[in-house]
RNA sequence: GACCCGUUCGUCUAACGGUUAGGACUCCAGAUUUUCAUUCUGGCAAUAGGGGUUCGAUUCCCCUACGGGUUGCCA
């Protein structure tokens, strides 16, 4: 029997980061094992339904690389791929389930009638877990037709996966509950049960339960914050499951190989920004010098800043410097044009060396004094400056950072120099005095 | 309330029943970089509590506490 997993979101929201880690097991199991991964879309609740969060849906499992083999603009042989689309599949198995007695009406829904006894599923998470349906009270026979002749979540999803030969419902924690309801369905129909694996909610960095609105809810959000795809894909993975050695930095097909259900864990994880930041860093220490720029340029852009002739080489200067790409403009605009902010704090610390005035007023001087400018030559001339002032050349380079660049951090400074040229070093130097 | 799942540094996690309980993020301190970042070294920091079982429990069992989930004619 094949692998055959399978995504069903239902197109009432936004791409979650705990439905696009779903998707992502189910896409790691799929591909580890040789099978399928289907994309199916359950849009049975017509008044929620929005095109827009289907758009988001496929966009988003698209920008994180994870393709599906059936289902939206791929075809395949069990379709259609939408529950809308799906009606006849839920009559027919109705009939069965009518034929055998199992559902009766009422009030103008049908419900499901369940077999009264204990119900043990093998998950392949969380182990054997029994749920006794002798007790009625907690477990009412359930509508799986309601009186508008619509069909609920519950009738549908077995019916679907019993279709289309899922073999592995790798899905979240919150749908534990409902998978005795499901296997109570599948002996009804007479079908063989897929295996089940529950995975553990993703949560707030509090604790609380990660909502819509919440920090890092939203997949469509995280390009637009500067990170990249590879990047997000390793840190939900490692959200609930682990690698089981000490490496942490992973790309989609080194994930796929190291995937096990069996080392996805039990307990609930919660979402930490400041990791997922530091894994955008270390994907972003990959790339190629020209990849990065390119990943870069949008958001150079988009702060107005020019991408064209030397952009590539100066946003490559600042690639083992940031961690987001949002961080890239504001690294590098100083050197793009000649108007930029300065930091206060970074001003304020130049201001607390009671030296760098003079050693910065001198520099200038001696930089223009200079008969061949070049990167060594500028950068020997701080030395030389600051040694005659009784300093260390180290007491002078922060200064002039700030000076040329407004700010602490960047770029090397003797790529600085050598972009800028004598002409605005010397300016900026004078302007940078001017100021303090 | 009832039912179900869970609980190792602040966070993500590792540890055939025998480890000085390991790694990573964050933070701090050093080294390297004549600057910034990278990198490296070191440091702070955990088995929820109580009972068992065992020669020995993070690990197995029970209770309590806490967290999460479910309890819809939502999915």
């Amino acid at each position: 029997m094949s692998v055959r997993t399978r995504f069903a979101p239902s197109p009432t929201g936004y791409l979650h980061v705990g439905g696009a880690r779903t998707a992502l097991f189910n896409y790691l199991f799929a591909r580890k094992h040789g099978g399928s991964f289907v994309l199916r879309v359950e849009d049975t609740d017509e008044a929620r339904n929005t095109q827009e969060a289907r758009d988001a849906i496929f966009s988003g499992m698209k920008w994180l690389g994870l393709e599906w083999d059936e289902g939206e603009g791929k075809g395949g042989d069990f379709g259609p791929y939408n529950q809308s689309e799906r009606r006849e599949n839920y009559d027919r198995w109705f009939e069965v389930l009518r034929a055998k007695g199992r559902v009766y009406e009422d009030e103008g829904a049908w419900r499901f009638r369940f077999e009264r006894k204990p119900v043990t599923m093998q998950d392949l998470v969380c182990g054997e877990v029994t749920i006794d349906y002798r007790d009625e009270s907690n477990t009412p026979d359930m509508v799986i037709r309601r009186s508008d002749g619509s069909y609920v979540f519950h009738f549908v999803n077995v019916v679907d996966d019993l279709e289309m030969q899922i073999s592995h419902v790798i899905r979240g924690e919150d749908h534990l509950m409902n998978t005795p309801k499901h296997l109570q369905l599948f002996e009804a129909l007479g079908a063989p049960a897929p295996h089940y694996a529950h995975i553990p909610l993703i949560l707030n960095p509090n604790g609380s339960k990660m909502s819509k609105r919440d920090l890092g809810a939203a997949i469509g959000d995280y390009p637009k914050q500067g990170f990249i795809a590879e990047a997000v894909v390793n840190f939900i993975a490692l959200l609930g499951w682990s690698p089981k050695s000490e490496d942490e930095i992973f790309t989609l097909e080194e994930l796929v190989e190291r995937f096990s259900l069996e080392a996805v864990n039990r307990s609930p994880a919660r979402f930490d920004p400041e990791k997922c930041a530091w894994v955008n860093q270390q994907h972003l220490l990959k790339l190629a010098p020209d990849a990065f720029a390119e990943a870069a340029k949008p958001f150079v852009a988009q702060a107005g800043l020019p991408v064209d002739g030397g952009y590539p080489a100066v946003a490559a200067l600042v690639r083992e410097k940031v961690r987001l790409l949002s961080e890239v403009p504001s690294a590098i605009g100083f050197l793009l044009v000649d108007a930029f902010d300065f930091d206060p704090e970074a001003v304020e610390k130049v201001k607390g060396n009671a030296a760098a005035k003079g050693l910065l007023a001198a520099l200038a001087d001696d930089f223009a004094g200079l008969s061949e400018w070049s990167v060594d030559a500028a950068k020997h001339q701080i030395g030389e400056t600051a040694k005659a002032a009784g300093a260390k050349a180290g007491q002078l380079m922060f200064p002039v950072r700030v000076a040329l660049s407004g700010k602490s951090g960047g770029p090397d400074l003797g790529d600085i120099l050598g972009l800028l040229g004598r002409e605005k070093c010397v300016a900026r130097l004078k302007r940078f005095l001017e100021s303090l």
